[in-house]
DNA sequence: ACTTTACTACGAAGATTGTCGTATGTCAAG
DNA sequence: CTTGACATACGACAATCTTCGTAGTAAAGT
């Protein structure tokens, strides 16, 4: 439904995923320091993104305050499935070896991992 | 160093992955079976993805043949790690979770998810 | 009251993407 | 030799993306 996010709209869909609710200046003031942006880049980005849905807007105050659409975990799902299906042919296994092989992964990581898999394991037996 | 494919020339980079060096003929009997397409939009693209190096051409044939540049892994290790860093923040954990929660997995494929962790956890340990 | 500061709206420029049509060249068959 | 089939080259168009500047307005400071 939702249209995939474009690079700069990601940059700060994470930023709201991490702060909640945020002004444009609170956005700005984050993305700016990982990338310089002027302000009305910004701007201009977050009212595309609220005309495609990808983010609501609160209008009550003079400085509006937007907010992700969608959870952090359902653009996450989109996006990797969009991945999966894009450049891996569906092949969940070949995503998490390009995942794992683009870098240095930690014990901690791959514990995380193997949990995940447990659980989903499970779920596989309703009963 | 080369630049993300983007989603037509990934499209076409898959065929050449499954086919090998291909003429544009082929590529585009595929791809426009999944997805009608005229042949010079094929040809246009494939050209384009050779300027950015994304493909190798050879000439020696009327009918030119092209070749993916990387192997399959070594993109999909670029796709992957990239959507890691992007959208994940770089934990490799959420996007497995993406992965599976995207769509039903198969008990096989769980298990081919396991072996490899199993490998990456005995690679941990050189001694 | 006036000036500075802060905010939104919006037009627009430049680059990229995806798509196609047309021009042109090559070659084999009639 | 001419024609038809098939190939590449390339210009062009619309849509999208990213970025920024300018205009206008509301609030706050002096």
């Amino acid at each position: 439904m939702l249209p995939r996010p474009t690079d700069a709209e990601l940059e700060l869909l994470t930023i709201l995923w991490s702060r909640g609710p945020s002004t444009v200046r609170d956005i700005h003031d984050l993305a700016s320091a990982r990338k310089p942006t002027q302000y009305t880049t910004v701007l201009k980005t977050l009212q595309i993104m609220a005309e495609k849905g990808l983010v609501m807007r609160n209008e009550e105050q003079r400085a509006h305050v937007y907010e992700s659409a969608l959870p952090r975990e359902a653009t996450q799902r989109q996006l990797a499935g969009d991945l999966l299906e894009r450049a891996f042919q569906g092949s969940a296994a070949r995503l998490v070896h390009g995942a794992l092989s683009s870098r240095a992964v930690s014990e901690a990581e791959l514990a995380e991992i193997r949990d995940l898999l447990a659980s989903y394991e499970k779920e596989r037996q309703p009963q």
